[in-house]
DNA sequence: GGGATTAAGTTAGCAATGCTAACAGAATCG
DNA sequence: CGATTCTGTTAGCATTGCTAACTTAATCCC
């Protein structure tokens, strides 16, 4: 198989796998961008709202609004940076790790059930093939 | 590497990815749901909107608000079906072609820089990985 | 045949996501 | 100290997505 026919076929089953992720994301009730600004945070850490929407590729204002939300449903605080008056520090509250852990463990268990049979060692490969584009991606951003 | 932490590593890789590619997405200036509702037709043929929007896991009335917009652009037409009065046909317009063949030649092409040196077995094999999966995922809707 | 049910498309109304433009306050550079 | 830059905020808009209610057409069943 050549490198653009794998490129074509990773292109259309990655945005199929996608869109029927995002029906297990729903199921939590609580928004897409805000699960994956909560995901950030709780892989990542607390940071400022500038650095989340620079990892969530949306401008500062979509992440206001985001972190507005978030904020009135108690998943996240935002408190002042005292060493730069301009920043804010957003951190994950205790309800906020909660429900990201309950939601990338659903994500997890439905992704176990989709591989149950498939080849370990091929899937390692793919992980690791996904992995290395993840990174190219990233890099090419700067 | 166990099944379970590759799981982990496609699922954020993935996500990231994806994340990535509505960028080159957004630079058609064209809203993500109509750019992927025109692949669907380019790739799957002429449909009715209610197949539509099952393939796109979304609502009826999401699709419609979808297809009205492509609509108005030029980019669909959407032709009542003779053999049963509540159906429709919706089929892409020569623009609609011009416009799904471009967006989709930009997203490969930004694939293919970005796959530039990776290994083709490995590549080939995270293809067929990612296309189980992706069918697994479709037969699990029934 | 005819009423009941089902299916397809539409509409209204809402919420979430995302953008640009414009602004205010704080930090930094010259 | 003035100009510039950076951060967060707000306003206003378009798109995406939902459910609920409705219309019309097809089908089912008695």
């Amino acid at each position: 198989m050549s490198t653009k026919s794998s490129l074509l076929t990773l292109n259309s089953a990655m945005t199929q796998l996608m869109r029927a992720i995002r029906r297990v994301d729903d199921a939590q009730g609580l928004g897409r961008a805000r699960l994956s600004a909560l995901a950030v945070l709780h892989f990542g850490g607390s940071c400022s709202p500038s650095e989340l929407a620079e990892q969530e590729m949306v401008s500062r204002a979509t992440m206001h609004h985001v972190l507005t939300g978030l904020e009135a449903d108690g998943l996240v605080v935002r408190q002042p940076d005292r060493s730069d008056g301009r920043r804010q520090l957003v951190s994950l509250t205790r309800r906020g790790r909660a429900t990201i852990r309950k939601a990338h463990a659903a994500r997890i268990a439905w992704f176990e059930e989709l591989a149950s049979g498939i080849d370990a060692a091929a899937l390692a490969t793919a992980a690791r093939v996904l992995d290395d584009l993840r990174m190219r991606a990233r890099q090419r951003l700067h």
